[in-house]
RNA sequence: GGCCCGUUCGUCUAGCGGUUAGGACUCCGGCCUCUCACGCCGGCAACAGGGGUUCGAGUCCCCUACGGGUCACCA
């Protein structure tokens, strides 16, 4: 059965580059049937891996990714590596070396200062003699020292290394007797059935190593899928500094998760000219085959676009959920509707529109000054006062926009007014500003009686401040 | 520095030997209009450079330049 993993060491957050490497795992693992499994590469014990798996896990909700089976610890299973370590040394395809890392560090000096690549020298790989003192051995795995080391990439194609290149007899197992990184990969990936490795290109020159591994062990090898790394807008390596990488921080700034997910699948790979894919569609089209060779820049006003077009087309209940989280409570409000439809439009994200619904629903605090300055004359008060008398013993029919539009338009024509000296001044007496959805929108939503309050507690505060001339 | 990978508008990309090099984001015009958005219409903008192969190269090969990755008892 194909089976993909996503593998991260525990860093405590899941970043953008993670989640879409785990995101092409878990389409190419579901689009095939297979599974989709999580492992926290924890062997060196610093972190804190549980916090770290939870945290992936929170995202993954989030996102609406989800694995199978249970999340493997490496830290959990130092016990079965050790016995791969001794199996190898069992078959003398491994070997204990006894050099210092004071040795090594010299070796090292000695072969840099010739301008050599720095690399065991092998000098225990056949060593029958007496081991010395006092210097914990550690468990070197013997690579082969000629030859060519090929694989297929399902992204960028054949690969070759030259054993002599970048092979030498690397450690798997450290002095404490604790096992390394390209050592548990190619054990775990080998042991848990994964077939399809798909991760960042950054690990293609472990993958000979781990080839090495896998040889050694007698162990099938996956096919590798190699992703290009994702750039910050410079062209630099995308670090934390660059926005704020942790997922959930994409939630908190009001991003839909399908509008990442969509920004992400389509950061280095491609169906066509297709720029929306539904998460249904994701699964049908994607291949990783499709994915590019080449790096890509991180565009933060691509994400946003298609934020707002997430937004604009999202049913009213998940809108009016989503927006709980923000402080906007509009569950009860009977002009839900036109509320969420006069703003969907206009908000790129969910913080956006909790302010602007804010605006709305909540009677203005202040007025903004350049606005009152611009619109707001003798005349517009006098208009103002003139439309609330009037609106407030209009017949019981001003509920939804169009009501209003028909009695504003009435009282237009009654007054030989055009739109634009009644619009801005009403504007400014519902929000407080000069800029907001369509007027009759607000009305209704504002709903008469309040409309008459704001119109009245506008002209209040006109006609009380002194510091204005009109 | 060695090795590996990469290079089409500013950005994400389509292209898979013959195209006026297409789409999307951004930006700039215009339309719509009660403001702001949305929407619609239009515009600016790219094959890194040089050699080959070929009747013909963005597409195939080589070199150069540039960019990235990696060279640990980190993962």
């Amino acid at each position: 059965m194909l089976t993909t993993r996503f593998a991260p060491s525990p860093t405590g957050y899941l970043h953008i580059g993670g989640l879409r490497t785990a995101l092409y795992s878990y389409l190419w693992a579901r689009k095939n049937s297979g599974r989709f499994l999580l492992r926290i590469e924890d062997t060196d014990l610093k972190r804190n891996s549980k916090e770290a798996a939870a945290a992936i896990e929170e995202a993954f909700k989030w996102v609406g990714l989800s694995h199978d089976d249970e999340i493997v610890y490496q830290s959990e299973r130092f016990d079965l590596y050790k016995k791969y370590i001794q199996k190898l040394l069992d078959e003398k395809k491994a070997y204990y070396c006894y050099m210092s890392r004071e040795e090594l560090d010299a070796l090292r000096a000695e072969q840099q200062a010739k301008k050599e690549r720095p690399r065991y020298d092998g000098r225990y790989r056949d060593f029958n003699g007496t081991p010395p003192e006092g210097v914990e051995p550690v468990v070197r795995i013997k690579a082969p020292t000629e030859g060519t080391i090929t694989f297929e990439d399902g992204i960028k194609g054949e690969i070759s290394f030259k054993a002599e290149d970048i092979l030498d007899d690397f450690i798997i197992a450290r002095a404490d007797g604790t096992p390394t990184y390209n050592f548990v990969v190619a054990i775990d990936d080998a042991l848990m059935g994964i077939t399809d490795v798909i991760r960042g290109d950054d690990h293609l020159s472990n993958t000979p190593k781990q080839i090495v591994v896998y040889q050694a062990l007698g162990f099938d090898l996956p096919k590798f899928y190699h992703v290009p790394m994702i750039l910050n807008p410079n062209g630099k390596k995308l670090s934390k500094r660059d926005g704020a990488m942790d997922v959930m921080e994409y939630k908190r700034m009001g991003y839909l998760p399908e509008a990442l997910l969509n920004f992400l699948v389509r950061l280095g790979w491609s169906h066509g000219d297709q720029e929306i894919f539904s998460f249904q569609e994701m699964l049908e089209l994607f291949d990783p085959k499709d994915i590019n060779k080449s790096a890509s820049a991180y565009n933060a006003e691509k994400l946003l676009w298609l934020n707002a077009h997430y937004i604009k087309n999202a049913s009213y209940e998940r809108l009016i959920s989503e927006l709980q989280e923000f402080g906007v409570n509009i569950a009860d409000h009977d002009k839900k509707e036109i509320l969420v439809d006069a703003l969907r439009d206009r908000a790129k994200t969910l913080v956006e529109f909790a302010e602007m619904a804010k605006a709305i629903i909540h009677a203005p605090q202040h007025y903004d000054e350049k606005a009152v300055k611009k619109f707001i004359n003798n005349e517009a008060i006098e208009i103002l006062q003139k439309y609330a008398a009037y609106i407030k013993i209009y017949e019981d029919t001003l509920h939804i926009p169009v009501d209003f539009e028909k009695a504003t338009k009435a009282f237009m024509e009654k007054h030989a007014l055009k739109m634009k000296q009644l619009a801005q001044p009403v504007r400014i007496a519902m929000v407080g500003s000069s800029v907001s959805p369509s007027v009759y929108d607000v009305l209704s939503i504002v709903g008469r009686d309040e409309v008459v309050e704001r119109i009245e507690k506008f002209v209040k505060t006109l006609l009380h401040d002194d510091t204005k001339s009109f």
